[in-house]
DNA sequence: AAAAAAT
Protein backbone atom coordinates (compact mmCIF):
# COMPACT_ATOMS: atom_id res chain seq x y z
CA UNK A 1 0.00 0.00 0.00
CA UNK A 2 1.45 3.27 -1.17
CA UNK A 3 1.56 6.45 1.36
CA UNK A 4 -1.08 7.95 -0.98
CA UNK A 5 -3.60 5.68 -0.02
CA UNK A 6 -3.49 6.71 3.96
CA UNK A 7 -5.55 9.46 3.52
CA UNK A 8 -2.84 12.20 4.30
CA UNK A 9 -2.74 15.59 2.84
CA UNK A 10 -1.13 16.39 -0.34
CA UNK A 11 1.78 18.47 1.65
CA UNK A 12 2.23 15.90 4.45
CA UNK A 13 2.78 13.62 1.21
CA UNK A 14 5.04 15.51 -0.42
CA UNK A 15 7.42 16.12 3.17
CA UNK A 16 6.92 12.49 3.47
CA UNK A 17 8.18 11.98 -0.39
CA UNK A 18 11.03 14.82 0.28
CA UNK A 19 11.95 12.80 3.40
CA UNK A 20 12.91 9.86 1.39
CA UNK A 21 9.83 7.25 2.15
CA UNK A 22 7.61 5.73 -0.43
CA UNK A 23 6.13 2.79 1.50
CA UNK A 24 4.98 3.10 5.17
CA UNK A 25 6.04 0.52 7.24
CA UNK A 26 3.37 -1.93 8.58
CA UNK A 27 2.80 0.34 11.76
CA UNK A 28 2.07 2.97 9.78
CA UNK A 29 0.20 1.67 7.27
CA UNK A 30 -2.23 0.06 10.15
CA UNK A 31 -2.11 3.29 12.77
CA UNK A 32 -2.47 6.78 9.98
CA UNK A 33 -6.15 5.96 8.91
CA UNK A 34 -7.88 4.85 12.06
CA UNK A 35 -5.42 8.13 13.76
CA UNK A 36 -7.22 10.21 11.28
CA UNK A 37 -10.51 9.12 12.01
CA UNK A 38 -10.04 9.98 15.26
CA UNK A 39 -10.11 7.00 16.86
CA UNK A 40 -7.92 5.73 20.13
CA UNK A 41 -4.98 3.30 19.44
CA UNK A 42 -3.05 1.09 21.20
CA UNK A 43 0.05 0.70 19.45
CA UNK A 44 1.88 -2.11 20.34
CA UNK A 45 5.35 -2.01 18.39
CA UNK A 46 9.41 -2.43 18.86
CA UNK A 47 11.47 0.89 18.14
CA UNK A 48 12.35 0.66 14.57
CA UNK A 49 9.06 0.06 13.03
CA UNK A 50 8.86 3.78 12.11
CA UNK A 51 6.43 4.52 15.57
CA UNK A 52 7.11 7.98 15.49
CA UNK A 53 5.87 8.67 11.90
CA UNK A 54 2.81 6.71 12.67
CA UNK A 55 1.71 9.60 14.85
CA UNK A 56 3.63 12.81 14.09
CA UNK A 57 2.23 12.28 10.54
CA UNK A 58 -1.50 12.14 11.42
CA UNK A 59 -1.18 14.48 14.08
CA UNK A 60 0.30 17.43 11.64
CA UNK A 61 -2.49 16.51 9.09
CA UNK A 62 -5.41 16.92 11.88
CA UNK A 63 -3.78 20.58 13.47
CA UNK A 64 -3.27 21.54 9.90
CA UNK A 65 -6.81 21.03 9.48
CA UNK A 66 -8.45 22.12 12.89
CA UNK A 67 -6.26 24.94 12.55
CA UNK A 68 -7.21 27.95 15.31
CA UNK A 69 -5.94 30.50 16.69
CA UNK A 70 -2.20 28.71 18.41
CA UNK A 71 -3.05 30.15 21.78
CA UNK A 72 -3.45 27.16 24.12
CA UNK A 73 -1.82 24.17 22.86
CA UNK A 74 -3.77 21.46 20.71
CA UNK A 75 -1.94 18.00 21.38
CA UNK A 76 0.97 16.62 23.67
CA UNK A 77 3.33 13.92 23.19
CA UNK A 78 5.01 12.89 26.42
CA UNK A 79 8.14 10.47 25.79
CA UNK A 80 10.61 8.59 28.49
CA UNK A 81 13.48 10.33 28.05
CA UNK A 82 14.89 13.89 26.82
CA UNK A 83 16.85 12.54 24.37
CA UNK A 84 13.54 10.72 22.54
CA UNK A 85 11.69 13.82 23.08
CA UNK A 86 13.99 16.20 20.84
CA UNK A 87 14.33 13.32 18.45
CA UNK A 88 10.15 13.29 17.93
CA UNK A 89 10.78 17.21 17.91
CA UNK A 90 13.34 16.79 14.93
CA UNK A 91 10.72 14.32 12.94
CA UNK A 92 7.86 16.73 13.73
CA UNK A 93 9.95 19.73 12.36
CA UNK A 94 10.79 17.52 9.06
CA UNK A 95 7.46 16.41 8.28
CA UNK A 96 5.51 19.65 9.49
CA UNK A 97 7.94 22.35 7.60
CA UNK A 98 4.83 23.78 5.08
CA UNK A 99 2.24 23.89 8.11
CA UNK A 100 3.23 26.35 10.23
CA UNK A 101 2.73 24.46 13.22
CA UNK A 102 4.40 25.58 15.96
CA UNK A 103 5.91 23.26 18.86
CA UNK A 104 7.81 23.83 22.00
CA UNK A 105 10.18 21.01 23.35
CA UNK A 106 9.79 20.81 27.21
CA UNK A 107 12.52 19.12 28.47
CA UNK A 108 15.05 18.85 31.55
CA UNK A 109 18.44 19.66 31.48
CA UNK A 110 17.71 22.81 29.63
CA UNK A 111 16.82 26.69 30.45
CA UNK A 112 13.16 26.96 31.21
CA UNK A 113 13.52 30.50 29.89
CA UNK A 114 12.95 29.27 25.74
CA UNK A 115 10.40 27.18 26.72
CA UNK A 116 8.52 29.78 28.74
CA UNK A 117 8.82 32.53 25.70
CA UNK A 118 7.63 29.56 23.62
CA UNK A 119 4.54 28.79 25.80
CA UNK A 120 3.70 32.62 25.51
CA UNK A 121 4.12 33.16 21.76
CA UNK A 122 1.57 30.34 21.77
CA UNK A 123 2.35 26.61 19.89
CA UNK A 124 0.60 23.56 18.77
CA UNK A 125 2.47 21.00 19.93
CA UNK A 126 3.77 20.38 23.47
CA UNK A 127 6.73 17.00 23.13
CA UNK A 128 7.55 16.74 26.89
CA UNK A 129 9.25 14.63 29.47
CA UNK A 130 6.61 14.13 32.22
CA UNK A 131 8.96 15.38 34.99
CA UNK A 132 9.56 19.21 33.27
CA UNK A 133 5.90 19.38 32.29
CA UNK A 134 4.90 18.74 35.86
CA UNK A 135 7.06 21.62 36.55
CA UNK A 136 5.75 24.13 33.70
CA UNK A 137 2.04 23.27 35.12
CA UNK A 138 2.85 23.95 38.50
CA UNK A 139 4.14 27.50 37.71
CA UNK A 140 1.34 28.11 35.22
CA UNK A 141 3.68 28.90 32.52
CA UNK A 142 1.77 25.39 30.53
CA UNK A 143 -2.24 25.55 29.88
CA UNK A 144 -3.26 21.84 28.96
CA UNK A 145 -7.32 22.59 28.41
CA UNK A 146 -6.94 23.01 24.86
CA UNK A 147 -4.81 19.86 24.29
CA UNK A 148 -7.34 17.41 22.61
CA UNK A 149 -4.64 14.83 21.41
CA UNK A 150 -2.58 12.91 23.39
CA UNK A 151 0.34 10.57 22.69
CA UNK A 152 1.60 8.22 25.58
CA UNK A 153 4.72 6.77 23.68
CA UNK A 154 7.06 3.93 25.27
CA UNK A 155 4.57 3.03 27.91
CA UNK A 156 6.34 0.33 29.05
CA UNK A 157 9.34 2.41 29.45
CA UNK A 158 7.48 5.26 31.68
CA UNK A 159 6.42 2.12 34.15
CA UNK A 160 9.92 1.42 34.34
CA UNK A 161 10.99 5.01 35.25
CA UNK A 162 8.36 5.43 37.77
CA UNK A 163 6.32 7.92 35.41
CA UNK A 164 2.92 6.19 35.35
CA UNK A 165 1.43 8.33 38.34
CA UNK A 166 2.54 11.44 36.52
CA UNK A 167 0.85 9.98 33.35
CA UNK A 168 -2.08 9.90 35.36
CA UNK A 169 -2.26 13.29 36.91
CA UNK A 170 -1.15 15.15 33.48
CA UNK A 171 -4.24 13.08 31.58
CA UNK A 172 -6.37 14.64 34.32
CA UNK A 173 -5.44 17.49 33.70
CA UNK A 174 -6.34 17.25 29.66
CA UNK A 175 -9.94 17.06 28.23
CA UNK A 176 -12.13 14.26 28.80
CA UNK A 177 -12.95 15.13 25.09
CA UNK A 178 -10.06 13.74 23.43
CA UNK A 179 -8.23 11.34 21.10
CA UNK A 180 -5.01 9.32 22.71
CA UNK A 181 -2.59 6.89 21.48
CA UNK A 182 -0.63 4.96 23.84
CA UNK A 183 2.35 3.02 22.14
CA UNK A 184 4.06 0.52 24.29
CA UNK A 185 6.75 -1.91 22.95
CA UNK A 186 5.05 -4.65 25.65
CA UNK A 187 1.69 -4.57 27.47
CA UNK A 188 2.22 -5.13 31.43
CA UNK A 189 -0.62 -5.57 33.42
CA UNK A 190 -0.11 -1.89 34.99
CA UNK A 191 -0.26 -0.36 31.08
CA UNK A 192 -3.23 -2.50 30.43
CA UNK A 193 -4.82 -0.55 33.27
CA UNK A 194 -4.00 2.64 32.17
CA UNK A 195 -5.09 1.85 28.57
CA UNK A 196 -8.06 0.97 30.31
CA UNK A 197 -8.79 4.22 32.26
CA UNK A 198 -7.53 6.69 29.51
CA UNK A 199 -8.34 5.32 26.52
CA UNK A 200 -11.62 4.86 24.94
CA UNK A 201 -12.76 2.27 22.86
CA UNK A 202 -9.13 1.90 21.37
CA UNK A 203 -8.07 0.14 18.23
CA UNK A 204 -5.38 -2.44 18.97
CA UNK A 205 -2.61 -2.38 16.49
CA UNK A 206 0.14 -4.86 17.16
CA UNK A 207 2.90 -5.11 14.41
CA UNK A 208 5.73 -7.23 16.41
CA UNK A 209 5.41 -9.58 18.76
CA UNK A 210 7.02 -8.18 21.96
CA UNK A 211 10.08 -9.41 22.99
CA UNK A 212 10.76 -10.99 20.10
CA UNK A 213 14.09 -9.62 18.24
CA UNK A 214 14.42 -8.70 14.65
CA UNK A 215 15.38 -11.47 12.54
CA UNK A 216 17.61 -9.05 10.44
CA UNK A 217 20.36 -9.04 13.42
CA UNK A 218 22.73 -11.29 13.97
CA UNK A 219 23.67 -12.17 17.30
CA UNK A 220 26.57 -13.31 19.23
CA UNK A 221 27.52 -14.08 22.47
CA UNK A 222 31.04 -13.66 23.36
CA UNK A 223 32.60 -15.70 26.38
CA UNK A 224 34.96 -13.35 28.40
CA UNK A 225 36.39 -13.34 32.17
CA UNK A 226 35.31 -10.88 34.45
CA UNK A 227 37.91 -8.45 34.43
CA UNK A 228 37.75 -5.37 32.10
CA UNK A 229 41.04 -5.56 30.65
CA UNK A 230 40.01 -8.77 29.82
CA UNK A 231 36.83 -7.49 27.89
CA UNK A 232 38.51 -4.14 26.75
CA UNK A 233 40.88 -6.19 24.70
CA UNK A 234 37.93 -8.48 23.43
CA UNK A 235 35.87 -5.41 22.37
CA UNK A 236 39.23 -3.80 20.90
CA UNK A 237 40.04 -6.79 18.54
CA UNK A 238 35.72 -7.23 17.50
CA UNK A 239 35.94 -3.21 16.89
CA UNK A 240 38.79 -3.53 14.60
CA UNK A 241 36.73 -6.10 11.98
CA UNK A 242 36.20 -3.73 9.28
CA UNK A 243 33.12 -4.27 8.71
CA UNK A 244 32.29 -2.41 12.26
CA UNK A 245 31.18 0.97 10.75
CA UNK A 246 29.59 2.34 13.57
CA UNK A 247 28.91 0.88 17.15
CA UNK A 248 27.23 1.68 20.22
CA UNK A 249 28.65 -0.29 22.76
CA UNK A 250 26.36 -0.46 26.08
CA UNK A 251 27.77 -0.73 29.34
CA UNK A 252 25.38 -1.16 32.72
CA UNK A 253 27.02 1.41 34.88
CA UNK A 254 27.89 5.20 34.30
CA UNK A 255 31.02 4.81 35.48
CA UNK A 256 32.09 1.83 33.26
CA UNK A 257 30.60 3.93 30.42
CA UNK A 258 33.35 6.58 31.95
CA UNK A 259 36.13 4.35 31.82
CA UNK A 260 35.46 2.61 28.45
CA UNK A 261 34.79 5.56 26.46
CA UNK A 262 38.65 7.33 28.12
CA UNK A 263 40.18 3.72 27.06
CA UNK A 264 38.92 3.30 23.66
CA UNK A 265 40.69 7.02 22.98
CA UNK A 266 43.51 6.27 24.19
CA UNK A 267 43.54 3.31 22.22
CA UNK A 268 42.82 5.65 19.02
CA UNK A 269 39.25 5.14 18.31
CA UNK A 270 37.21 7.34 17.58
CA UNK A 271 34.53 7.13 20.26
CA UNK A 272 32.02 9.54 22.58
CA UNK A 273 29.67 8.66 25.26
CA UNK A 274 25.97 9.04 26.54
CA UNK A 275 25.04 8.76 30.03
CA UNK A 276 22.59 10.65 32.32
CA UNK A 277 24.99 11.86 34.63
CA UNK A 278 26.46 14.07 31.99
CA UNK A 279 24.87 17.67 31.34
CA UNK A 280 22.31 17.77 28.79
CA UNK A 281 23.61 19.49 26.36
CA UNK A 282 26.61 17.95 26.17
CA UNK A 283 24.75 14.30 25.89
CA UNK A 284 22.84 16.31 23.15
CA UNK A 285 26.11 17.32 21.38
CA UNK A 286 27.34 13.68 21.51
CA UNK A 287 24.30 12.14 20.06
CA UNK A 288 25.05 14.47 17.39
CA UNK A 289 28.30 13.65 16.89
CA UNK A 290 27.90 10.32 16.42
CA UNK A 291 24.86 10.83 14.31
CA UNK A 292 26.85 12.71 11.90
CA UNK A 293 29.35 9.98 12.06
CA UNK A 294 32.15 12.75 13.66
CA UNK A 295 32.64 9.47 16.26
CA UNK A 296 31.82 6.52 14.74
CA UNK A 297 31.69 4.53 18.22
CA UNK A 298 28.79 5.74 21.06
CA UNK A 299 29.77 4.44 24.60
CA UNK A 300 26.34 4.94 26.12
CA UNK A 301 24.46 3.45 29.12
CA UNK A 302 20.30 2.40 29.31
CA UNK A 303 19.42 6.27 28.87
CA UNK A 304 20.23 5.18 25.10
CA UNK A 305 18.41 1.58 24.86
CA UNK A 306 15.47 2.28 24.06
CA UNK A 307 13.81 4.22 20.98
CA UNK A 308 17.02 6.18 20.10
CA UNK A 309 17.02 6.51 16.05
CA UNK A 310 20.18 6.80 14.59
CA UNK A 311 21.43 5.69 10.97
CA UNK A 312 23.35 2.89 10.18
CA UNK A 313 24.68 1.95 13.31
CA UNK A 314 26.23 -1.35 12.03
CA UNK A 315 26.95 -3.07 15.25
CA UNK A 316 25.70 -3.09 19.08
CA UNK A 317 28.12 -4.60 22.11
CA UNK A 318 26.84 -4.94 25.30
CA UNK A 319 30.03 -5.27 27.14
CA UNK A 320 27.97 -5.84 29.83
CA UNK A 321 25.55 -8.11 29.51
CA UNK A 322 21.98 -6.37 30.53
CA UNK A 323 20.49 -7.37 33.69
CA UNK A 324 17.08 -7.33 32.28
CA UNK A 325 16.00 -9.14 29.28
CA UNK A 326 13.86 -6.40 28.23
CA UNK A 327 16.80 -4.11 28.04
CA UNK A 328 18.70 -6.18 25.19
CA UNK A 329 16.18 -6.37 23.33
CA UNK A 330 15.89 -2.38 23.03
CA UNK A 331 19.89 -2.04 23.14
CA UNK A 332 20.20 -4.29 20.10
CA UNK A 333 17.72 -2.65 18.26
CA UNK A 334 19.76 0.09 17.62
CA UNK A 335 21.14 -1.72 15.03
CA UNK A 336 19.14 -3.16 12.01
CA UNK A 337 16.93 -0.43 11.98
CA UNK A 338 14.76 0.50 9.00
CA UNK A 339 15.08 -3.30 7.47
CA UNK A 340 18.94 -2.59 7.53
CA UNK A 341 21.14 -5.65 8.58
CA UNK A 342 23.26 -5.39 11.98
CA UNK A 343 25.10 -7.51 14.26
CA UNK A 344 24.75 -7.63 18.22
CA UNK A 345 27.55 -9.20 20.35
CA UNK A 346 26.83 -9.62 24.09
CA UNK A 347 29.85 -10.11 26.37
CA UNK A 348 28.97 -12.73 28.49
CA UNK A 349 31.30 -13.17 31.81
CA UNK A 350 30.64 -16.01 34.16
CA UNK A 351 28.19 -13.91 36.56
CA UNK A 352 26.07 -13.54 33.42
CA UNK A 353 25.24 -16.96 32.80
CA UNK A 354 21.91 -16.39 34.25
CA UNK A 355 21.28 -13.04 32.49
CA UNK A 356 21.64 -14.32 29.50
CA UNK A 357 19.43 -17.56 30.29
CA UNK A 358 16.56 -14.90 30.98
CA UNK A 359 17.68 -13.68 27.76
CA UNK A 360 17.33 -16.57 25.38
CA UNK A 361 14.05 -17.63 27.10
CA UNK A 362 12.42 -13.81 26.54
CA UNK A 363 13.54 -14.24 22.90
CA UNK A 364 13.07 -17.41 22.23
CA UNK A 365 15.81 -18.34 20.73
CA UNK A 366 19.28 -19.84 21.48
CA UNK A 367 21.70 -17.48 20.66
CA UNK A 368 25.11 -18.71 19.10
CA UNK A 369 28.55 -18.44 21.23
CA UNK A 370 31.44 -16.95 19.26
CA UNK A 371 34.15 -18.62 20.83
CA UNK A 372 38.00 -16.88 22.27
CA UNK A 373 40.27 -15.87 19.13
CA UNK A 374 42.76 -18.20 18.21
CA UNK A 375 46.00 -17.18 20.22
CA UNK A 376 47.78 -15.59 16.87
CA UNK A 377 44.77 -13.10 17.00
CA UNK A 378 45.79 -11.76 20.30
CA UNK A 379 49.63 -9.78 19.59
CA UNK A 380 52.21 -10.44 22.30
CA UNK A 381 50.04 -8.75 25.63
CA UNK A 382 50.61 -5.40 25.64
CA UNK A 383 48.21 -4.61 28.21
CA UNK A 384 50.80 -6.44 30.53
CA UNK A 385 47.76 -8.41 32.62
CA UNK A 386 47.67 -11.57 30.47
CA UNK A 387 51.77 -12.13 30.00
CA UNK A 388 53.21 -15.10 31.38
CA UNK A 389 50.06 -16.68 31.57
CA UNK A 390 50.20 -19.82 29.73
CA UNK A 391 47.57 -20.16 27.13
CA UNK A 392 44.90 -22.63 27.44
CA UNK A 393 44.46 -25.93 25.80
CA UNK A 394 41.32 -25.27 25.35
CA UNK A 395 41.83 -22.58 22.54
CA UNK A 396 43.31 -25.54 20.44
CA UNK A 397 40.16 -27.86 20.53
CA UNK A 398 37.98 -25.19 18.77
CA UNK A 399 35.65 -26.47 16.28
CA UNK A 400 37.43 -26.95 12.49
CA UNK A 401 35.08 -24.28 10.38
CA UNK A 402 36.38 -20.78 10.32
CA UNK A 403 34.38 -18.17 11.08
CA UNK A 404 34.83 -15.09 8.85
CA UNK A 405 35.45 -12.59 11.57
CA UNK A 406 38.35 -14.80 13.11
CA UNK A 407 39.79 -14.68 9.80
CA UNK A 408 40.04 -11.43 8.87
CA UNK A 409 40.74 -10.63 12.69
CA UNK A 410 44.41 -13.09 11.67
CA UNK A 411 44.77 -10.82 8.30
CA UNK A 412 45.04 -7.25 10.21
CA UNK A 413 45.85 -8.15 13.87
CA UNK A 414 49.58 -6.43 13.21
CA UNK A 415 48.77 -3.90 11.21
CA UNK A 416 45.77 -2.79 13.51
CA UNK A 417 48.16 -2.68 16.24
CA UNK A 418 50.48 -0.16 14.63
CA UNK A 419 47.84 2.36 13.04
CA UNK A 420 45.03 1.69 14.99
CA UNK A 421 43.45 4.79 13.98
CA UNK A 422 43.65 4.46 10.34
CA UNK A 423 40.84 1.99 10.42
CA UNK A 424 38.51 4.55 12.04
CA UNK A 425 39.38 7.74 10.43
CA UNK A 426 36.41 8.32 7.73
CA UNK A 427 32.98 7.97 8.47
CA UNK A 428 31.55 5.15 7.08
CA UNK A 429 27.82 5.45 7.83
CA UNK A 430 26.78 4.29 4.34
CA UNK A 431 28.97 1.20 3.51
CA UNK A 432 26.86 -1.63 2.51
CA UNK A 433 29.49 -3.89 3.23
CA UNK A 434 27.74 -6.00 5.90
CA UNK A 435 26.34 -8.51 3.64
CA UNK A 436 29.24 -9.83 2.45
CA UNK A 437 30.43 -9.67 6.75
CA UNK A 438 28.24 -12.60 7.73
CA UNK A 439 29.65 -15.16 9.94
CA UNK A 440 29.02 -18.62 7.92
CA UNK A 441 26.81 -20.10 10.78
CA UNK A 442 25.32 -16.97 11.32
CA UNK A 443 22.05 -17.31 13.88
CA UNK A 444 23.20 -21.45 14.46
CA UNK A 445 23.14 -22.30 17.89
CA UNK A 446 26.94 -23.95 18.64
CA UNK A 447 25.42 -27.04 21.07
CA UNK A 448 26.22 -27.05 24.84
CA UNK A 449 28.73 -24.29 26.30
CA UNK A 450 31.98 -26.69 26.39
CA UNK A 451 31.72 -25.92 30.09
CA UNK A 452 33.74 -22.68 28.56
CA UNK A 453 32.01 -20.41 31.30
CA UNK A 454 33.55 -21.51 34.32
CA UNK A 455 37.39 -21.38 32.91
CA UNK A 456 39.20 -18.68 34.48
CA UNK A 457 36.83 -16.82 36.89
CA UNK A 458 38.10 -13.84 38.15
CA UNK A 459 38.20 -13.14 41.69
CA UNK A 460 35.23 -10.62 42.40
CA UNK A 461 35.29 -7.52 44.83
C1' DA B 1 22.26 -4.49 41.68
C1' DA B 2 21.48 0.38 37.46
C1' DA B 3 19.57 4.04 34.95
C1' DA B 4 16.21 7.31 33.87
C1' DA B 5 13.47 11.91 35.17
C1' DA B 6 12.37 18.37 37.96
C1' DT B 7 15.97 21.20 40.78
Amino acid sequence: MPFADLGLSDELLRAVAEAGYSEPTPIQAAAIPPVLMMRDIIGIAQTGTGKTASFVLPMIDILAHGRTRARMPRSLILEPTRELAAQVAENFEKYGRQHKLSMALLIGGVSMGDQVKALEKGVDVLIATPGRLMDLFGRGNVLLTGCSMLVIDEADRMLDMGFIPDIEEICSKLPKQRQTLLFSATMPPPIKKLADKFLDNPKQIEVARPASTNTNITQWLVPVKASAVDKRERLRQLLAQPEVSSAVIFCNRKTTVRELNKSLKRHGFRSGEIHGDMEQPQRLAELDLFRRGEVNILVASDVAARGLDIKGVSHVFNFDAPWHPDDYVHRIGRTGRAGATGTAYTFVAPDDAENVDNIEKLTGQKIARLEAPAPTAVPAAADGEESGRPRRARRDRRPVEERAPRARREERAAPRRETPRAEYREPRRDDVRRDEAEPADAGGWNGPVPDFLNVGIAARP
